[in-house]
RNA sequence: GCCUCAGUAGCUCAGUUGGUUAGAGCGGCGGACUGUUAAUCCGUAGGUCAAAGGUUCGAGCCCUUUCUGAGGCGCCA
């Protein structure tokens, strides 16, 4: 059995003088005598001294950049200024050697997307090792908030035969011969004949069936990967997680309530958990921007940035006054807004930047939103006009949260879902749920990635996800 | 899917109005160095200038197409 001690703990609660061992990937080694060493535990790294008297030419030699060693020996006081404690080695083994005449990475600066292009490397580096630390950290906060609250995670499909809300392309889920698949007589695909007897995608949403989880259970969340086909070429990816909780009993206030509660939560727990990991990604940026004009940089730095967020009241408008705000703004009145105002059209993301960081400068909540341009499921507000919809904005991530209260009458919901050409007869089951038993219920969902990505504050989503999948971007 | 910008050594970049043999730092390799903090110092190798085609006496530089990347937009979570 392998016995070590990691090197995390071993920082935070340094037993001077004993002998310890540890074993991680050399991050730096100086002067033939100083190596530097991660193991992955935490942020900061460990120093050893090795004294080259007591070990071998053959096995000093080896050490280098990312070389996995294992170290031996007393940890004392340093006596360096660089480090609080150090390890005197004793014992030196290489466990694995690294060829540096054709690793990739180097001890220095490396662009993001070479980076991604050597992701079974990439971890590594402090920047990535460190947001997917937090990354983790926001995994286990997100169960852990809706399990001391009396939710249950309910599991809902991956693969399935209904499309949620029209959300997106999908991905087809096949076992027929794609070359000369059955055909109908008309020429059509025959999906009788496939795996599941019906035409199958992989899910765009797990909301529907998790209404079957909350009108039984009461509350309970989806925590899953979703898959989206559409061809983007920035932020949008092919397979994201996104969470979505459910809730028995509840309106849109509650919904909200919940949204705003949720968000400070898993940030809170961030602060709390990952505050070495989230100072050494808010140094990142500020040495990023140091060649920026004042005006690109962001006016306060990361921690700062999750704390405000965390400590003030998120802005909570409707749609229709979102409108008036902006119709009433300089930037409007200038004329610099590239797309129009009309109350009836969605807000688009200039929109959604100014009522963010212009005026309210802090998250906002926009709700009831036109019902024409929102999902069927959500419900009608008695003025005819709008749902009962809401959308958590961000600054520099912006929609980070979509969600509404779900429309329980069932002659409502009917006369919608004929509106907008959805299939009642695919989606009968769904209607039962208010046939039979239906309560008022809301819920969101919430993109994993980007609340991620808004804690961490990296700049491109794909480097908050260990293994990205985007048109033509498949590997590993 | 659309728009803008970019692609030069393993990496990060410079390369003048088109003009001989393509430049640096880092990294690699060889050497020095027992208190370093992106260690330092000496030496050295390393390039089909993204790919294909075109203009020209002559192209890293100009033109066309394709591929790749970055940023923005659309759409969303």
């Amino acid at each position: 059995m392998i016995v070590r001690q990691e090197i995390k703990p071993l920082l935070e609660q340094p037993p001077l003088g004993e002998e310890v061992t540890v074993m991680g990937w050399v991050r730096a080694w100086r002067g033939n005598r100083f190596m530097v060493l991660n193991d992955g535990s935490g942020a900061e790294n460990l120093q050893v001294v090795v004294d080259q008297d007591k070990f071998s030419e053959e096995t000093l030699r080896q050490i280098g950049f990312h070389t996995c060693v294992s170290v031996r020996g007393q940890l004392t006081e340093s006596q360096g200024s660089g480090q609080s404690v150090e390890v005197m080695a004793d014992r030196l083994e290489i466990l694995g050697g690294n060829d540096l005449s054709s690793y990739p990475l180097q001890p220095k600066k490396q662009t993001m997307a070479f980076l991604r292009d050597n992701a079974q490397f990439r971890m590594r580096t402090n920047t990535f090792s460190s947001v997917f630390r937090v990354r983790h950290g926001v995994a286990y906060a997100v169960n852990k908030y809706f399990h001391d609250r009396g939710y249950y995670y309910l599991h809902t499909p991956i693969i399935t035969g209904n499309d949620a809300e029209g959300a997106g392309e999908m991905f087809r889920v096949s076992t027929l011969d794609p070359v000369n698949p059955p055909q109908n007589e008309d020429g059509s695909v025959d999906y009788d004949q496939d795996f599941f007897g019906k035409a199958t995608n992989l899910t765009v949403s797990g909301q529907l069936q998790a209404e079957i989880g909350a009108l039984a259970l009461g509350k309970v969340y989806t925590f899953g990967p979703t898959f989206r086909a559409e061809n983007s070429n920035t932020s949008r990816q092919a397979e994201f997680w996104m969470i979505e909780p459910e809730i028995a009993f509840a309106d849109l206030d509650n919904d909200m309530n919940l949204a705003e509660d949720f968000v400070k939560y898993l940030i809170n727990f961030c602060l709390e958990h990952y505050q070495d990991d989230l100072e050494f990604l808010d140094q990142r940026i500020q040495d990023t921007e140091k060649n920026m004009r004042a005006a690109d940089r962001r006016p306060m730095g990361l921690v700062d940035t999750l704390k405000f967020v965390v400590a003030n009241d998120f802005a909570r408008v409707t749609y229709t006054e979102a409108l008036d705000i902006l119709l009433r703004s300089k930037t409007y009145k200038k004329g610099k807004f590239e797309f129009p105002l009309e109350w009836g059209t969605d807000l688009q993301a200039e929109h959604e930047r100014y009522l963010v960081e212009k005026h309210f400068e802090r998250p906002v909540i926009v709700r009831d939103y036109p019902k024409d341009i929102k999902a069927f499921y959500m419900r009608q507000n008695d003025d005819g006009k709008t749902v009962a919809a809401m959308d958590v904005l961000f600054p520099y991530i912006g929609e980070v949260i979509g969600g509404s209260q779900r429309e329980e009458r069932e002659d409502r919901l009917r006369q919608r879902m004929q509106e907008m050409d959805v299939h009642t007869d695919e989606l009968a089951w769904y209607l039962q749920l208010r046939t039979f038993g239906g309560c008022p219920h809301a819920g969101f969902g919430l993109g994993f990635e980007r609340i991620v990505q808004f804690i961490t504050g990296m700049g491109n989503i794909r480097d908050v996800i260990p293994f990205p999948r985007a048109p033509r971007l498949a590997d590993f």
